[in-house]
DNA sequence: GAGGTATGGTCTCTTTCAGTTACCTACTAT
DNA sequence: ATAGTAGGTAACTGAAAGAGACCATACCTC
C-alpha cells in the first residue's frame, strides 16, 4: 500500500494518456503519439529479437543470420537498417576483403533494453496463462464469429 | 557498479535468449517463442492503447470508440475480442435495453501494465532522440537504397 | 582460366494479412 | 423518423513479409 501509491502503473499511464490527449476534437491524436511511433517500430517481426541478440556483444551480419535462421537476408538487412536509422544500432564496416560488418547497440539502444527486458520477462512468465485463456475462450464459444 | 551486476538488462536478456535457444539446429525457435507470441499481440495497432485506456477504470464500447476516435468499430471489436481471448480483458454484458457492455482489465491484464508503462515511458522520453537520429540518417545517406 | 568459397548485401516477384470503408442487424427511446 | 446501443459482414487495399536469384570482390585450388 505504500509504494503502490506512488508508482501505480495505472496512474502513470493515466497521466500519459492525459498528456497525449492533445488533439482538438477530444479524441486521442494517435498519429503523433510517440508510443505508437515506437511500438510500430519494435512491433515488427524481428526488431526485438535482434536487439536482444545484440545485448551482450556486437555481432556480424552473418552471425545474426545464422543464429536467427528463419529470417531472410532481406528482412535482416531491413530490420538492421531501420534500427540504425532510429539510432538504436550502430553499423561498423571493417575494410578487409571481403568486407566485414558488425552491428552493436548504441547508448540509446542499450537504454531500451531495460523496458524491453521487463516486457519480455512478463511475456515469458505470463505465456502459460495466456495460452490457457486462449484455449478456454476458443472452447467456450464454439460459435464465435468475426475471427472465424 | 553494485546494482548493475545483479540486474543488468543485457544479462537478463542473454539468459532468456539462451533459454529460448532450444531448437535442434542451433537457431532460435522463433515459432514457439513466447516473446514473439506476446509481441505479435501487443504489436498491433490498437492493443496497447486500449489496455492503457482501461487502466484506470472499466469503459464501455462506445466510450472507447469516442475516446480513440480514429479507430473503426470493426477494429475496436476485433482488438477487444483478442484481448479478451488472451485473458487480458473481461467483457461484461448488462441485461438492460439497449444492452450495455463494458470492458475491464483482468488481473493478468493489470499485470501487463507495469512492463507496458516502462516501455511507454521509455518511448516518451526517447522520442526526440529517435526523431533526431532518423533525420540525421535520412540526410546523411541521400543514396540509400532498399527502403527507397 | 574455370570453378568453389566467403562476405554482405540488392532486386524482383508473390503471397499474406492487418486495417479501412461502407452498409447491415435488432432493439428502444424520443 | 431518427438517433443511440453493440456490434456483424463483405469487399477492398496497401504494406509487410517470404522466396530466391543475383552481385562485386577477392582468395584459393585445380
Amino acid at each position: 500500500m505504500t509504494r503502490e501509491h506512488q508508482s501505480n502503473p495505472a496512474d502513470v499511464l493515466g497521466d500519459l494518456i492525459k498528456h497525449f490527449e492533445t488533439s482538438p476534437e477530444g479524441g486521442i491524436d494517435t498519429a503523433s503519439c510517440p508510443v505508437r511511433d515506437v511500438l510500430d517500430r519494435i512491433g515488427d517481426k524481428w526488431s526485438v529479437l535482434i536487439l536482444t541478440l545484440l545485448a551482450r556483444e556486437p555481432k556480424r551480419f552473418s552471425a545474426l543470420n545464422r543464429v536467427v535462421g528463419d529470417i531472410s537476408k532481406r528482412m535482416l538487412t531491413q530490420t538492421l537498417r531501420s534500427l540504425q536509422r532510429d539510432g538504436l544500432v550502430e553499423r561498423t564496416v571493417y575494410p578487409t576483403t571481403p568486407p566485414m560488418v558488425d552491428y552493436r547497440l548504441t547508448d540509446l539502444g542499450r537504454s531500451a533494453l531495460e523496458p524491453l527486458a521487463g516486457l519480455i520477462v512478463w511475456a515469458d512468465r505470463s505465456h502459460d496463462q495466456i495460452r490457457q485463456a486462449r484455449e478456454a475462450f476458443d472452447h467456450k464459444g464454439e460459435d464465435m464469429p468475426l475471427v472465424s
